[in-house]
DNA sequence: GTCAGTGCAAACTTTTTGCAACTAC
DNA sequence: GTAGTTGCAAAAAGTTTGCACTGAC
């Protein structure tokens, strides 16, 4: 399924949400729906929003972002993550299952495929729960900070200062 | 291990480790490592801040909790999650490794073991990445409120206020 | 025409930071 | 004595809320 017609299904499937909860049909939300599904991999509400103003030239308040978010998410488009200091967001309409890789260090987030984790998990037998989907996060230390590591063991005292902070989000 | 045993088995742990960083054993640093090796589950910076002052007798400011927690989550005696709108976190020295069922209506937390996922992922082999530890979270809706659900869905009209926002903290 | 949805700004919550005072070493 | 820690208050960052205006129905 090629991009276009990812987003023609997507949009679809938000208007029968939106039909079924009697929400109205606004140019806002869809151009929300079309930007996210623009975007490959994560993204927080600041993102979106200079996302949307910058390249979309359609302007919206960070507070329609936050409403029509939790529309998208309970629509099952939209999946919520919470790495980091703020939520980050993610589309998840045909995409597959992918569990995600965190650097304790750096704070770089990957991506991984498992098909057989994945099917170890939503095969798990939950008593008195219905599950409905999950997160996996595995953390530890990437091979570039590993690196960084390596190089700063060797010759110590020097390098210390220069990976402090890299896990804050420059702005 | 009693809890006293684990107490004083996570003290020394701590000790070695704020000495092998050059940092000072102070009052506050251990009384904050013996309350949360007290709590039993989760809890936030604020659950911890009311607990200090109000059972262990001894205030420390909010600064210095957020300050100990990271070297307390470096030294691997806590480690920190994020569902809902604060951070959680748990002590996890000597805990069994387990998974978080969290429901998308309420908010409640569960815990579950299940050792044959535990191997699956922690055995999962990754390029690139040295794992250190995982957080599973599995999202659904939790038996009380499926109950909730069923009676809403007979007489629909009535009871749809009720249920409006429980995932909101109480203050 | 009506009321859900939007934008804006203010409020609120959680976390971080700067600085003076304190204390472990 | 000195430098790492603490407490406090202010600031920052993320999210929610109240209200007047707009536009989907």
């Amino acid at each position: 399924m090629d991009s276009q017609n990812v987003k023609d299904t997507v949009k679809q499937i938000f208007t029968e949400y939106l039909n079924a909860h009697g929400h109205r049909k606004t140019p806002e939300r869809y151009a929300i729906l079309d930007t996210i599904y623009s975007i490959d991999g994560h993204f927080d509400i600041d993102t979106l929003y200079s996302l949307m103003a910058d390249h979309e030239n359609f302007r919206v308040s960070r507070a329609t972002l936050y409403n029509t978010i939790v529309l998208l998410i309970n629509a099952r488009l939209v999946i919520k993550h919470q790495f980091g200091n703020s939520s980050q967001y993610e589309k998840c309409y045909n995409r597959g299952t992918h569990h995600h890789l965190i650097c304790t260090q750096c704070g770089k987030v990957t991506e991984f495929q498992n098909e057989g984790l994945k099917q170890a998990i939503e095969q798990t037998k939950l008593t008195r729960f219905c599950q409905s989907h999950y997160s996996l996060y595995i953390y530890g230390i990437c091979a570039k900070c590993e690196r960084i590591n390596r190089k700063k063991s060797k010759n110590d005292t020097s390098v210390s200062k220069k990976i402090g902070n890299i896990q804050k989000k420059e702005k």
